[in-house]
DNA sequence: AAGCCATACAACCGCAGCGTA
DNA sequence: CTACGCTGCGGTTGTATGGCT
């Protein structure tokens, strides 16, 4: 039976074979596809048109990239996928001369048992595990800063760093709690009626006292609706590391959102990847957000984790953000905004040499 | 060498959206 | 407005291949 489309003709189905390969090519090349319910018999094929179409659009097209999927385009997928799920038509046309289905393929066969090995979920990228008790934060206390401290080693030792994920839509409530995921999974309620989001990036840079050897710490970003001031830090606690820059950028956000830290740290893409993946590159970002002065302390880190392929217009909407004299964002979608705060960051190990520093506004 | 199984990838199917008559 | 055809998309299935016993 063939499909409906083409019903009233007798074809073929499976496997194309070279003949048929180079006939479809002959006749694209020099007529084009046209209707392409119209090719099979202008090409001589007894294909339906349907099935002309995918082999021309999935394997004969001239400019596709064959071969496997490098580490970058990987990344890529993942990162992607993070802010749009399972659209791989939209994931495709950030990997040149690949295809929506090759793309699929690959994040079934591969990535998606990547991911799940590693305890996330792969349609959230979020922790699998999800039991919970709280700690009980100081009573009639509010949250100015909340800043997440963790070790902070060479590559080549052992990785630790964190990563966290802003889950917007979830309540922010008014009891004032931290709650955590044993042993360091954490989920941080903010206490008040203000609309709060907390977003986290991860910086990636070289460590100066040994040239070969990439770090990273996080910075975390605090903003929130009611004009207040938050803080934007980047910190690193580990004592032997000198070259992590603590800034403390006070500035006023318009930006509208809602949302829980959520640490993601148990997961560790490093064995995977041996480099930090951010799709945030810092470099760009930060120097966005934070007012002209500040942006040099960022300098001298080493941002070679580039994703060109996000400059779509979706992308766009991050970095056009305008800030004002005050520092309010200006034609800032906060509905994306909100949507990517989820892909800060790629997913870490060593869970043990995690900390939490707190800072409560007394 | 043969059989079995897992994996990768090619191809199909059904549906939705869109344009047009 | 509606029916129809075309296209694109995402889920699913089918097939080839390679590794293991």
């Amino acid at each position: 039976m063939g499909h409906r489309c083409c019903s009233k003709q007798k074809v073929k189905r499976g496997l194309w074979s070279p003949e048929e390969d180079d006939k479809l090519i002959r006749h694209i090349t020099t007529h084009g596809h046209g209707s392409w319910s119209a090719v099979p018999k202008l090409a001589g094929l007894q294909r339906c048109g349907k099935s002309c179409r995918l082999r021309w659009i999935n394997y004969l097209r001239p400019e596709l990239k064959k071969g496997s999927f490098t580490q970058e385009e990987e990344q890529i997928i993942i990162d992607v996928h993070r802010i749009l799920g399972n659209r791989w038509a939209q994931i495709a046309k950030h990997l040149p001369g690949r295809t929506d289905n090759e793309v699929k393929n690959f994040w079934n066969s591969c990535i998606k048992k990547k991911l799940m090995s590693q305890g996330l979920d792969p349609q959230t990228h979020n922790l699998m595990s999800s039991s919970h008790h709280e700690i009980k934060a100081p009573k009639n206390k509010n949250i100015t800063s909340f800043v997440v401290s963790h070790n902070h080693n060479h590559i080549k030792q052992s990785i630790s760093s964190s990563i966290f994920s802003v889950n917007s839509h979830e309540t922010i409530t008014n009891n004032s709690s931290i709650i955590s995921h044993p042993p360091n999974n954490s989920i941080l309620t903010v206490p008040n009626s203000q609309t709060t989001a907390i977003s986290t990036f991860n910086n990636q840079y070289q460590n100066p006292s040994s040239s070969n050897s990439a770090c990273s710490s996080t910075s975390t970003i605090v903003t929130s609706t009611s004009g207040a001031a938050w803080n934007l830090k980047a910190q690193n606690p580990s004592q032997n590391d000198h070259i992590t820059p603590n800034i403390t950028s006070p500035y006023i956000s318009s930006f509208s959102a809602s949302g829980n830290v959520q640490d993601l740290s148990r997961s560790g893409l490093w064995d995977e990847f041996g480099i930090l993946g951010s799709s945030f590159d810092p470099s760009e970002v930060l120097p966005r957000i934070i007012s002209e002065g500040q942006q040099q302390s960022l300098q001298g880190q080493n941002h070679d984790h580039d994703h060109r392929t996000l400059q779509d217009h979706e992308k766009e909407k991050i970095w056009e953000m305008e800030i004002d004299k005050v520092g309010n964002y200006s034609n800032f979608d906060h509905g994306f905004m909100e949507s990517t705060l989820n892909i800060s960051g790629v997913m870490c190990q060593d869970l043990s040499s995690m900390e939490y520093d707190l800072a409560w506004n007394y």
